[in-house]
RNA sequence: GGCCCAUUGGUCAAGCGGUUAAGACGCCACCCUCUCAAGGUGGAAUCAUGGGUUCGAUUCCCGUAUGGGUCACCA
């Protein structure tokens, strides 16, 4: 009873003596981060990035899911920065990070919103700021006789896990190479008082012949060894191991759902331990597959060295529009989002539900394609102010000579992207990106349409190769030389289709498809040839949207210098 | 190597003991059509594998294989 009573005595000893200038205690923490106000079935969750450069894709995955889930069930997300590792931070990332966040709409509701600003009343939300929280926390656990001073050093620890390794002994700090977990309690006070360098150790008293288990939201049941590693909790540098932070932190944040990559799994027994330890109760985790990318005949992690779409700003730079790739995102994360998609047409993504159970749990491959889809169809979902407000902003960051080209004409821009999208019964669906907006319309401004001209020529015999032998110089030249009689601008679209099928009949091609394939040998071709000529004279390319479209739009003046140039060059 | 997680078409996936095994992307064909993009119709294509349990397994259990993850004073 004594020896108990004097062994805790020097447990608290030690512990001040391990922490000095720690004067607050756990119950001081408890009533500054109280619990929160929120209604009963309140997801807080949050993205706990370490500051090491750009958002990375699967990032953005699972802050996306985290801050649905907060914001669905009228919860908090934050934002925490996990920079106990400063010798991998990069500078500036933190940054980076707030910013790219905020341009996918992912802003959180508290913690750290910019790289140098944060709010909420649970902070600091940057780890490195809250070395005594954690201190606190370790002292109470030293107190408690379930942490302890390390004094072992690196070269120590690299010896034996050497030895482990080569005798095949499960590696780590543990059982009889757990050197410092036995020493006596009066010799670690005396080593302490002589200034010998330490970090913290768990004392843990786990087994890894015992299983332990505990429930994942998406996963169910999971069994696993119970840690038996006395994991370091405070490194020499005084920060906390994430192990450690993860525990402490969330505990006093009242994270509710801890929702991260799967990698997380094996050591969540150590967390577990870790909060039982401290007399807090875990919160309920959620461990999300990983993004993998196809190369070869397996499939791998998105690799931030590797793939360039790993990148969040790989999208941007592309000009996917956001909300697109968030779309796409959150297919990966509940299937049945498309589903939702089709039958809400309107909807903002933001009104679909995301539920945990339908989360699937093996990892998705990056599917480009579908993105592409995805994509297509978001932008095929807006009218052409909100497409030249999009395309503005793009070019204007990523191709300002042609941010300049559409400025100079704003109107005319907004017609260019009307045509077959507002008031249209089917919808164009030729755009997947921003960047792909200049290849498609260049034609509508001269200097790029020359500048076409000049690398690729006029390309007539594209036509010919693919429809009709028949179509050789001359004949174009002849229904260029026609059509320019012929075309007036202010024919209505039925007044033009039936001008251009009399011009065409006049100049022996079909103007019926169906007969012109029992035929061909009667015609010099079809009317599709026929206006394959005038579309590869006013816009030197064989595929475009309507051709009547672009020549009203272009004008009578340019449509006639275009095929006049063209009949010259022949 | 130990441990953990996963495994339905090329891809994302519904499915929870009895189904003609949904749907979407992609692919192919045809239709529509001034070309293309669409749109329409149709098509090819899947339960990794071996054992159980069961009247019956894609579904439950065990093994095997494959893929992924993890074993730090990194997160």
């Amino acid at each position: 009873m004594d020896n108990s009573k004097e062994y805790e005595r020097k447990c608290i000893e030690l512990a001040f003596l391990m922490f000095p200038g720690i004067d607050e205690t756990v119950d001081d923490l408890e009533i500054k981060y109280p619990e929160r106000n929120l209604k009963q079935d309140a997801f807080v969750t949050r993205f706990a990035p370490s500051p090491t450069g750009f958002l990375h894709t699967g990032a953005l995955f699972t802050s996306l899911i985290n801050k649905k889930l907060a914001n669905q069930s009228e919860g908090r997300f934050f934002l925490r920065i996990e920079d106990t590792d400063r010798k991998r931070e990069v500078e500036g990332s933190v940054d980076l990070l707030t910013k790219e966040m905020q341009q996918f709409k992912i802003v959180p509701d508290e913690g750290v919103i910019t790289g140098t600003k944060e709010v909420g009343a649970y902070g600091p939300y940057t780890q490195s700021k809250r070395e005594n929280i954690y201190k606190t926390c370790a002292k109470y656990l030293v107190e408690k006789g379930l942490a302890y001073p390390c004094f072992c050093t690196p070269e120590m620890m690299e010896k034996t896990r050497k030895m482990q390794e080569e005798n095949k002994i499960v590696p780590g700090y543990y059982g009889i190479y757990a050197r410092c977990r036995n020493i006596s309690i009066d010799e670690s006070i005396e080593r302490v008082k002589n200034g010998e360098k330490f970090i913290v150790r768990f004392r843990s008293n786990g087994s890894h012949l015992k299983k332990t288990s505990f429930v994942d939201a998406i996963r169910g049941k999971i069994e696993i060894a119970e840690n038996d590693q006395d994991v370091v909790i405070i490194k020499s540098d005084g920060l906390p191991t994430y192990h450690f932070a993860h525990v402490v932190d969330d505990h006093f944040m009242r994270t509710t759902h801890v929702i991260r990559g799967e990698e997380w799994i094996p050591s969540t027994p150590i967390h577990l331990q870790l909060f039982e330890a401290m007399g807090f109760k875990a919160p309920t985790y959620v461990h999300l597959p990983t993004i993998m990318i196809k190369e070869g005949n397996s499939k791998r992690k998105l690799s931030k060295r590797k793939d360039k779409e790993a990148a969040v700003s790989y999208f941007l730079k592309a000009g996917y529009p956001v909300d697109a790739v968030l779309e796409y995102l959150l297919t990966i994360i509940n299937s049945d989002f498309e589903t939702w998609r089709n039958k809400n047409k309107d909807l903002d993504y933001n009104d679909f539900v995301v539920r945990l159970k339908k989360v699937s749990i093996s990892g998705a491959l990056f599917d480009i394609q579908k993105l592409n889809d995805v994509s297509k169809e978001n932008i095929a979902r807006m009218n052409s102010k909100q497409v030249l407000d999009n395309v503005l902003d793009w070019t204007k960051k990523y191709d300002h000579d042609f941010y300049e080209m559409l400025n100079s004409n704003l109107d005319f821009a907004q017609k260019m992207f009307a045509m077959e999208r507002d008031n249209a019964k089917k919808i164009r669906k030729d755009i997947i990106k921003w960047e792909d907006i200049k290849p498609t319309y260049f034609y509508f401004f001269d200097k790029l349409y020359e500048d076409d001209l000049k690398e690729k020529g006029y390309m007539f015999e594209v036509i010919e190769n693919n429809t009709s032998d028949k179509i050789t110089k001359d004949v174009v030249k002849e229904v260029l030389k026609n059509y320019l009689n012929e075309y007036k601008e202010d024919f209505s679209k039925e007044e033009w289709f039936e001008n251009m099928k009399n011009t065409a009949s006049r100049l022996n091609f079909c103007v019926d498809m169906k007969i012109y394939k029992q035929n061909k040998d009667k015609y010099k071709g079809s009317i599709s040839d026929f206006a394959g000529i005038i579309r590869m004279a006013v816009t030197n390319r064989k595929n475009t949207p309507d051709i009547y479209y672009i020549m009203q739009l272009l004008g009578i003046e340019k449509v006639e210098k275009r095929i006049n140039d063209a009949l010259n060059s022949l």
